[in-house]
DNA sequence: ACATTCAGTAAACAACCGTTCTCTGATTGC
DNA sequence: GCAATCAGAGAACGGTTGTTTACTGAATGT
């Protein structure tokens, strides 16, 4: 493996990725603030000096996840409210949605969930951040709508935080009834759909 | 100190309670799992080995803290349902409930919000059962209002789980917005009356 | 009064932690 | 080709961890 150009840099961000995977089994089972440096490595099969190459400590590797598990749903959460439809198809789409996507990443749909209100400041910080960010997004999305138009800005924004805040605790819940079976995780998806509608009804008649 | 009929009991159980307290305050910082038996004993001035006579371990102290947390809010959570009064003012006298007992508890709600998905197993579990307490008694008193009689016992299931839900979120609202003034407080206050008046309105018109 | 109970203490244990310093050897730019 | 760079390894450090064992002495029941 010589001669190759970037192969030293490759290398490196391979055994990054090691660090954050192992990193992501073992918070299956802890939270970040308890996680080691010496533990990561182990489970990596690096030395422990190696950890510094990458991070600075433990938190600093839990802010780089939580960019990788929230920082590429931007595109995804756009896309999916661009698509139009009816109201209660697009409930179907999103509950959908959310439910493939725990399936495909659960490790670091518990990990956001965990450190959300975790122990450590800055990937709290950084969580909420980025989940402010999908909350700009959705507030963008309702104002271009017919029905929340008229809406006042403050309005619009405490929706958009409804809606956010529902996409998550809908995550963990499907991720707490997956073990449990597949008519668990149907139930959870039903308690979504319908807390959803329920929603979708005090929208409708908010103006009132 | 002699003579005194419990005085043992008495002392035991003042150890015990300055062990939770240190306990809640070092949790501050940090979450369960990486709370230390040695560290609680310390900051609670009593030797290590002392703690055993107890708790078996940190998780096991995790769940007498929800006890201590949570168990008392059953009755408050019965006697404000049993309050009559307009919608309007209910929202009110909710949202205001929430915010005085976050300002005079705040430690006990940080731990709740904190390990109600946390690292540890069973402190998730002592959290979830008594959030569920709570979703049981809701739909019980939903099920004697007049506007939630016709509905099906799932879909007042449903409807108590958001509110429980959104009880603890506002309660997690308060805290963060807390140590930056009032005025982010009376924000996050706004915040859950309108959040509640859309819930609202949801349920007044689901059965249409 | 006296024997029992038991909350809390003290010392020791092997195991693990984060961090520093030094070194190696393959990739790199020239 | 050759010198410079730098990701990773290795060893050692002082400190902390959970747990065990043996012990103390005041509150207890009779």
């Amino acid at each position: 493996m010589s001669h190759i150009v970037g192969a030293r840099q490759a290398q490196k961000q391979r055994t990054r990725q090691a660090l954050m995977e192992a990193a992501l089994v073992l918070l299956e089972n802890q939270s970040l603030s308890s996680l080691g440096l010496r533990e990561v490595t182990r489970a990596a099969g690096v030395a422990p000096t190696a950890f510094y190459r990458h991070f600075r400590d433990t938190a600093d590797l839990g802010v780089a996840l939580v960019e990788e598990a929230l920082g590429g749903l931007h595109a995804v959460i756009r896309a999916t409210l661009a698509a139009t439809g009816d109201s209660a198809v697009r409930i179907d789409a999103a509950v959908g949605l959310i439910a493939r996507h725990v399936h495909a990443y659960p490790a670091h749909v518990r990990f956001v969930t965990r450190e959300r209100h975790g122990g450590v400041r800055r990937v709290r910080d950084a969580i909420g951040g980025q989940l402010g960010l999908f909350a700009d997004e959705v507030a963008a999305w309702l104002a271009t709508q017919p029905d929340c138009a008229a809406w006042s800005e403050d309005d619009r924004r405490m929706l958009a935080h409804v809606y956010v805040d529902h996409m998550v605790m809908t995550a963990s819940a499907f991720l707490e009834a997956g073990p449990y079976g597949e008519e668990r995780v149907e139930a959870a998806a039903s308690l979504a759909r319908r807390q959803l509608r329920l929603i979708g009804l005090g929208r409708r008649h908010w103006l009132d």
